[in-house]
DNA sequence: TGTATATATGAATATATGTTCAATTGCACA
DNA sequence: TGTGCAATTGAACATATATTCATATATACA
């Protein structure tokens, strides 16, 4: 990214060597993709469902569809996401296969995303 | 919503009265789509940008704009998105307008994001 | 080896969404 | 009151993405 910045306006509230210092502080563009990629898995309702529904335990991709009333095609493709994210795991039992969470972050910043959601309890 | 379930399989993996169990046991849809509507703000560059900006100190539009390279529109509608979202707030000074986070748990959730973000340390 | 079942995949479609561009609003100050 | 600046807004456009439909894999079992 090269760095010509654009000349927005003149209202100086924060000198430009401050905002040079600011910028020195936030994380790198890479790690700030991920993150974002990271938090758009988590916003999609059938995604965060399907990780709720593994929070109770691990699951084949017909329960999860049955569960969540979808189709079966639209659940492994939802998985696929998920496993690419590293989100979920699974394991291979004959026919079926077993899905199950990845990750020992989820349920904490799942429960935080929870409190933020019930605090700001107005009607959206 | 309708309660006529698809069927999908008959893997019968998990029996239906342990599947209708964990459904009681699943957060209701209203929260879980405020849950991934919150999620969602997150799930894009500019806005955690935006986020972590406001993480060192309250800016201006301008300010934030040139922080980001971006242009000023593009960073007032984002402000805004972020608003209805209640993430941030704002108080007007004269002719600017300072924006500052409005959520004690975004350091917090961001944080753990951060955590899972840099343990899969995959080149993507 | 052939059939049945669970899952995956690719293309297509519809919808959501981020940025730009062109205005407009709101406040300050001369 | 009129000009200037910071910010907002709405429409348009391009891109991303969730679901569906049809088909392909992979494994079990007869």
């Amino acid at each position: 990214m090269v760095d010509n910045q654009i000349e927005v306006c003149n209202c100086g509230e924060i000198h430009s060597e401050e905002l040079q210092k600011i910028r020195t502080e936030m994380p790198d563009v890479t790690l700030i993709h991920r993150l974002a990629d990271f938090f758009k898995i988590l916003g999609d309702p059938t995604r965060i469902t399907i990780v709720f529904a593994l929070l109770e335990k691990e699951m084949c991709v017909c329960d999860i569809a049955t569960l969540l009333n979808m189709s079966q095609s639209s659940i492994s493709h939802q998985l696929k996401t998920l496993k690419i994210a590293r989100l979920v795991k699974y394991r291979r039992s004959g026919k079926t296969i077993f899905y199950s969470l990845d990750d020992r972050h989820i349920d904490e910043i799942v429960s935080i995303g929870v409190l933020h959601t019930k605090e700001g309890n107005d009607g959206k």
